[in-house]
Parts: C-alpha cells; structure tokens; sequence
DNA sequence: AATGAATGAGGCTTCATTCAT
DNA sequence: GATGAATGAAGCCTCATTCAT
C-alpha cells in the first residue's frame, strides 16, 4: 500500500483505492493529472460527503490552480460522474479479487461483506467515501449490486442460499453492510461486528444459525491482491456521458 | 384531519405526518407558523433532499416571507435539526401506532418494516423524505433505532427472536428497510416486497424460513390513519431526480 | 435617582446621566418608556458604538417588545437625535452643574476638562457613549461648544484668556479633550492626566505655564453627583473593542 | 502621476494619496486590481464614512465584480483593516515628505498641522476619509503619532517644546487638528485656520505667544505634490451629510 | 496544458418597519 | 399603548465557471 504525497494531515484513503499509476516509468506527468484530481475528489468526499465537493477545494487538494480541473473536466457533475466511475471500477477489482479463489457462493458473500466492514474500522475515511457515493448514486448501488447478483446466484446454484427475489436479496445484503459501516462510523463500537453481521445476513438468505456462524467466522482470505488493483490503469479522458454522482 | 392547501403540484406528504396536536384551536399563530415551517421543508426534502433545502424556497413553499423563517430558526442548520426532531417525533407516533395492540415482539418487528414499505410505494414523497434525513442525520438514526431496540428485545425475551447484538440487529432492520425503500425509487417493481423483506430479516433474527414466512405475512391491522393516506396520496410521477435518493 | 434595573452586567451609565425627570411622583409609568428607551439607546451606544443601534437589541435592552419603540420613535434615526437631544441636555446639566460656584473663566475651562476626563477612568461605558455621539452628531458639538463658549468668553473678558478665534479655541478644547478620552480608552495608562490636559489646554489659551500649571491642580469642587456616580460606577472590564471608539 | 480615470462625479482623492509605488508597469494585475480596491474604498470612506463601507458599492466604485473583492479580502472588515494599512501609509509618506528639509522640531509639528488643516479645505473629501478612518481605527491613531512623536521629542530636545507626557502631548496636537478638520467640514469658514490652530498647539506646547505665532506663521514649503493636489481637487459641495462627519 | 484573476448568479442572514390583535 | 409576528429590501458571502495569458 503505497500512498500518494499527502500534504494535509488526512490519511491515505486514495492508496488503497488508486492505482500506483504507473510511476515506474516517469514519462506521463500530463496524463496523470486526472487521476490526481479524481483521488483528490475520492479524499474529498471521504472528509466531507458528495454533496460538498468544491471545486477550489478540489484544486487546493490536487495541487493545481482551478483553471486545471476544467481542463479535464467541464462542469462540477462531471467531476462526480468521473469519480463515481472510478469508484466502481475500485469495487470491482476489489470485490473480485477478495475472494478470488473461493468458489462457495455464501462464503464469498461472506467475505464481501466483512471486508467492507473491517475496512470501515482502519480507514474510515475511505469507508465515508464509499458510504456517501453509495448514497448519492445509483450507478454505483448497480456496480455493487452485479458484484452481489453473481454470488448469491452461484450460492443458490450450489443450493446453500434460498431467497425469493435476487433483488430484494441483493438490497438486503448491501444495504446491511452500509448501515453497518455507518454505525461504525456513527461510533458503535464492538468486536467482530463483521462475523456478526454476516451470520445475520447468511442466515436471511436461508442458512441455519450454525452454517451461517460457521461461514462468517472463516478466515478471511491474505488480501494481497490490493496490489493488484493497484496497477488497473488510469481512466480514458472522453466523457462517458448521463448522470451518476 | 385536513391536509394543507398546497398551492404547488406536490402531492400531500405532510398532512399525514403532522400529528394531531390539539392546535386546532387557532390563537398560537407562532406554534403553527412553525410548523407551517416544518411541513414545508418536509416537501422540499421529499422533493429535493436533505441538503438542497433553501431558506429562501422553504419560505416561499410554506408561503411566509424570507425574514419569517429566521424568526423560528436561526440558521439553516436550525431548520434542518428541527425538521429532523419533528420527523423523528412523527416516527414515534407513527411506529407505536402500527403495531398497537400486538404483543408479539416478532410481529411488531415485521408490521415495521412492512408498513414503511407500502408506505413507499403509496407515498413516494414521504419515503423521500424519510429516506433523505434518515441518511443525513444521525439523530434520526437513533430515534429509529430506540423503536425498534423494544420490539426487538421483547422478541428476544418471548424466544423468539436472537442475536449477538442488538444493535447490530437494529441496523440491519433498519438499514435493509431503508434500503428497499430506495430500491423501490430507483424503479425496482415487484409484488409483496414488504413480505418478502420481512421475512428475510425475520430470519436474519434467527427464525425459521417457515415461522418467518408466516409471520411477515399475517394481515397489517387497520391503521385508519393508514387508510387516510392512501386515500390522500396520489401518485405521484415526478420527473426521476437525479439520482433518486 | 435609582438608576434603571439592568439584567445584563453593564454598569449604570445611565443613571447618573439621566436627568431628574419630575418623575418624583412614581404615577407616570408610560411617560417613563420614552426615557427607559433613552437610557437604553445611552448603554447601547456605550458598549458598542451609535452606528450600531439596532432597533430589536435596544427593545430588548428597555425590556419591551420591538413595537414599542415604534410607539415613541417613527424611525431608528429619531432615536438618534432623541439620544442627542438627552445627551446635550445631561450636558447642560452637569457642565453648569460642575463649575457652580466659580466665577473665574480658566478655572471653569479646567474644571469641564479634568471633570470629562477624570470620568472617563471612573465609567468607561459613559464615556463611550459621549465620545461616539459627540463624533456622531454636530449638535452635540454644538451643544458643548455653546457651554465652552461662555466660559472661554468670561475667561478673556476677565483678562485671563487669550485667542484669536473663539470657535478655533472651542475646537481645541473640546476635541483636546475627547481625544483624551479616546487616548484612555485606547489603554493609555498615566496619572494625573486631567491635570496634563487642562494645563496645556490653558496654555494654548494664553496662560503662562505657571498660571496654567496651578489652575489645572486646583482642587475639584465636591460634585454631590459625582460622588454618585463613583459609588454607582463599578470598574468595567469589558473586552477591550477592536477599535475603542 | 495623473490619478485614476473616475466614473463618478467624486474628485480625485486618491489620486494624490497613492504612493508612487511603481507598478506603472501593467504586468502585476493582482496588485494592481488590490490597489483599485483599496483607493475605491477610500473615495467611499469620503463620501460615506467607514461605518457605511458596502462591498458592493465598493465593487461598483472600483469597477469590478462583487466576487472580485472577495479574491482579496476575506470580510468586511478585512477590506477596513487594509484600507486602514494603506492610508496609515498614505500619511506616512505625505508627513515625512511635508517638512523635509526643516530641522526645527516645533516648525515641523506646525507644518504638519497646517497642512492637513490646508487640505482639508482644498479637499474635503480627502478630509472625510481621513478623519473618518482616524476615529474608526486605533491602528491609524498610531500611525499619526509615531510620526508625531519623533517630532516633538525633537523640539524638546532642541529645548523650544515642553511638555510632562508626550504621548498626552501627541493626543492633544492630533485631535486638535482632526477637530479643527471637521469644524471645518462643519461649515466653519475663517481665514488662516491653519496659522491660528497651529500657534496655540504651539503655546500648548510650551512656546511663548510670539514665538508661537511667528513660527506658525512661517511660509510653509512648496510641496510640489501639493500643488498638483490643488489643481485636481475641484470645490465639492456635496449635501451637507445628516451629522457630518 | 496550466494558470489564476475575474465574474456574477444565487444563497444566507439582518434588521428597520408594518400591522393585526 | 403594548405586543410580537410578519415583512422584504438589502447586505454579505460563496463558488461554479470563464477567459486571457
């Protein structure tokens, strides 16, 4: 987890969630600015929620004069539609990457939700990020909700989870494991909130007390892949357009 | 009880909500400028959320005069702490009312969060509202929470219900009604979701998928101010918000 | 004279100011409003200057509502001329009141000057009313300079003064003085400084510095009143204002 | 230096106020845009008073937008404080510049003296500024002072003034002047103003009759600037404000 | 591309004044 | 007279956006 040079006193939320762009070679300092104005955003909206983005502020964090940010972006929606967009696709490799290797539908939906929630415990800014876009933008609940459909279908496949609607399945689950990041972050304090919640939620999609205990207490897999993330490349510049954000 | 001449195409949100504090007598104009006030930011979270609420819109939709909203709030921040005491108080009113008359924890805990869903699909607005706050304002949260923590734990000493954590249980409940209200508003259309979430979470609180089924489906008691809103809330179609919630 | 009931820790400054309105009969207690209006306007301009009377904070400070002024005053700026016009007459009052007795010119000037200036330490509040309406509004000047007139008048007629222009000469004394006033509420700290004062004053009058010297040592008379007002005028700590004056 | 091209029917105050500071070349426009701003804001103190500065007034007066002030002052009374900055610069200047080349300390106090008492008649709204902003800012009642204050120690020194405090001494010789000013402004109309407050200040300070007048008497320097200030400053009528100054 | 000064619409807030009770 | 809620013009200030360099 490297992290980029912070100059204020914030933690690193964007490490884990930006790639290490490519550094290695130091030869595109131009292309690189959108993505520091998008981790600058992501830290912004850790520290003060979607609805605050400002773009000075925007400008002030990312180390440019304002004029850049319209540069790359043409009007604050853009902004947030940009880093929505990021947003999601951090999830997806993320989630993906989480259990990589687990091929029990319940297990990986157990491992999803844990690792959300213990990662709200270390870092929550990163986690008020995530819960303040998960918030304001259906786009990202969609990207979630994909990552939630395949592993509760594959889960019901393998005849472990029973539900009666995916949907509302896919709601009950994401929407637990937000509130449960917002209770942490509202101060709840307790141990293996994590296990916890995803027993509850194991056993509201069908298994037995016992199962689900046992699924939600299993070690979670080393989470080495977040160096993969790491290296996904930066967004293309054409402006992907309609709302989000 | 009457509703408000709305003089705007919004559909009525608040007639339902205010509860009848016997201030039908009309020599406390303040108290009812006040809640003149309140109603009125209560359709402009409905309509735009939380944090777009203008003082100066709140006026002209409560129909005062800008200089009158800061003769009951001090500062915009005031209004929103107030709109978020009334709706928290409007929840207790509303909540105790719902299940009064049954004693059993498991049953009051289901008729909660199957009323707050046909809510949404019978007053969008209202859930807007409700929705909006509840995520804005931690306040919320815990008056909520309060409602639920005596259901639940009444469920727990009946043996029915268990859990590690009531608070975590809380959470989920609350979180996971909460969030199929807003998959009802980003368009997800489905039969007996109140039902079907009920009985999910009834099992996340450790009963069997058959006692659960049965219990989310028993008939809701007759809730004549149920009645009352169905009969006052139009639906209401509303160009899709940005980003819904 | 009782001086008015405060509720807030500001000093009496108005209580040795007002005039004895024939209020001795305690039957006129409308007739009173007006003065109680007056005498709040005087702790306001005190504490923060006669640009920032505001309407609402001066009802409060009488204790009635805001309609109330409105009963005595049609607009704020009536409020300040009927503060001038109290203030010039407190004036005529004391400045008379102060040198009763003394027939000599010089020592009338040097009385009015060390009494002004000696007050100034004893009530600062007072002391920043008089500077603030005095720079406010030419009539007061207009009323001091008539008092100073006739003194300075007597004096040259009596062969102890001396000047070239009787309004220069009032000028001189009287902004001499309020600039005294001003140096002590800026935090100048001396001994003696109405002795100072007056001496140079009478000086630039004519005077040898000896003469000068010894008029300006003579002792004060015993003003009955300021005996009052030493008793009512408790050391005010009062932040120091950004800007005194 | 020929003053700035004004939109309004205001004569140049600032014109001959403004220090040579060479910015003639147009390529600092940020100090440049400062400058407008703050001689903007001293032409309003003229005509208005410090207590009435408006920011947008004072954006229309500088011919910008309201936005424009705020990219360099945070508040009012940020603007206040610079202008105050400025003018206590203004004066620096201008005093020093005033008895340049005359070695006697009580003809240097009297030539400042009689200065500001000339130009308040030849420019009246430079007058207002400068007395208004004098009773507004205790920073600027330093200001004067210290250059006050080397002037007289001088003349003691030289064993032509006396006096027991020199900073009563100071306070008296400023407010004199600045009363003298706005005894002016208050319609006071006399011949040789200057010569007369200058001699008492002079006997004030220690100095026989004869000596006084004499020196207050004495040509005073060809100030060059003053000369072009003459020019430029046409009679202003301007409504005889509510309370003058 | 980057910069940052300038813009101005629009929101927040104050406060003198009105008016029905 | 006294009250105090209501009014609304007017001021302060923010911030997304533009544009010349």
């Amino acid at each position: 987890m490297a992290g980029i040079k912070k100059q204020k006193a914030v933690p690193e939320i964007t490490s884990q969630m930006s790639t290490d762009t490519g550094l290695t070679r130091g030869h595109k300092k131009k292309a690189r600015t959108r993505q520091t104005l998008v981790d600058a955003a992501l830290r912004i909206f850790a520290q003060h929620g979607v609805a605050e983005l400002q773009l000075n502020k925007l400008a002030e964090e990312a180390q440019v004069s304002n004029g850049t940010v319209y540069n790359y972006f043409r009007t604050r929606e853009e902004v947030l539609e940009a880093v929505g967009v990021e947003l999601a696709n951090q999830f997806s490799h993320r989630i993906s990457a989480m259990s990589v290797g687990v091929d029990n539908g319940a297990e990986r939906v157990s491992i999803g939700i844990r690792m959300f929630i213990r990662e709200t415990v270390q870092n929550p800014l990163w986690a008020r990020a995530v819960i303040s876009i998960y918030q304001y933008d259906k786009n990202i609940r969609s990207a979630v909700a994909n990552y939630l459909r395949s592993d509760l279908l594959l889960g019901e496949k393998q005849g472990l989870l029973q539900f009666e609607s995916i949907e509302i399945a896919m709601g009950i689950v994401a929407f637990s494991t937000i509130g449960s990041m917002i209770s942490i972050l509202d101060g709840y304090q307790a141990a293996a909130v994590d296990t916890t919640v995803a027993q509850m939620l194991l056993m509201a999609l069908g298994l037995t007390s016992a199962k689900a205990k046992k699924i939600a207490h299993m070690p979670l897999p080393e989470a080495e892949k977040e160096t993969e993330v790491a290296k996904k490349a930066p967004r293309q510049p054409g402006r992907p357009r309609k709302n989000s954000v």
